[in-house]
DNA sequence: CAGATATCAGACATACTGATATCA
DNA sequence: CTGATATCAGTAGGTCTGATATCT
């Protein structure tokens, strides 16, 4: 009568990518705050940072996981800080464009190996070919969402 | 002189795991909503669920991968609701154990059999074989933690 | 007394919903 | 007018640090 209804926690995939996630984190995470940024401020600063140009909001939204009224308060919390600058779209005045400043891609850049030689480390445990084999599976997994919706919460991950 | 000084989104690993749970998570997410469960309560009856006995709070935070102080809180909303109970153990008067009441129990065997549900359709897209590969290599990345420390956050997931 | 355990208090970043202004 | 885009307002649930009480 008190027999479990459930499938184990270790066989629970949700579960299983939260640790996953969590493992690869715990070697970014203390990279983060010392520079005091988020997890999802990185998000967006690296979003800007694989565009030469501009991106609008919804490109920013689509690429960080973020929905759009985090988004906006993220932006704004980067733009005080200079980091980030926005502007409206000359074409469509509807849109936000947003794109680092200098010193935000400063910030960037001064994170940016630090963060490579996590993933070195990463890769010289794990294996060069189990880490693409696991890319690909993460990929296949993710082909298979329902809903492509972009808008989705963040990962604060669970189940 | 801007050109990006990191590795693109797609090959971003942490960025990968939580998309891969984003998507699977789409499929969970309207249960337990419906339920008018969080994932981190959600969580948290399902760690109960699979011990026959009362856990005590360091157990259950290890096994949720929720901090002390968070798992309070939601500790204290789910015995609010009548779906656990609490009370100290005889052993040991520091510790406060956990267990499910029979509302809990009820609640929970609700819900499994709609997440078996979604569990075969993974299956069955994704495969097997693979899905078994997958749990194999998300659990090799678990152990090449640096700090195996139980406390740790919550996905939120990024970088 | 030292170490462990759980909780509390409070500040903060985020998720999410619903309303709003602007523009195509 | 409609649909899209971004933002704002506000509530809720979590994170995290630091302090506290209790017990081993």
């Amino acid at each position: 009568m008190t027999d479990p209804v459930l499938r184990p926690f270790d066989q629970s995939l949700p579960m299983a990518l939260m640790r996953a996630r969590e493992a690869t984190m715990r070697r970014f995470r203390p990279i983060l705050s010392a520079h005091d940024l988020t997890e999802q401020q990185w998000r967006v600063l690296r979003a800007l940072d694989q565009t030469a140009e501009a991106l609008d909001v919804g490109d920013v939204a689509e690429a960080t996981c973020l929905l759009g009224p985090s988004l906006s308060r993220i932006l704004s919390n980067l733009e005080q800080r200079g980091l980030i600058r926005r502007r409206t779209d000359k074409h469509d005045q509807r849109k936000s464009l947003a794109s680092l400043t200098a010193k935000g891609r400063r910030l960037v850049a001064r994170i940016a190996p630090l963060s490579e030689e996590q993933y070195a480390d990463l890769e010289s445990i794990v294996g060069t070919d189990d880490l693409y084999r696991l890319f690909d599976l993460l990929e296949r997994l993710i082909d298979t969402a329902p809903n492509a919706d972009h808008e989705s919460h963040e990962l604060k991950e669970s189940a």
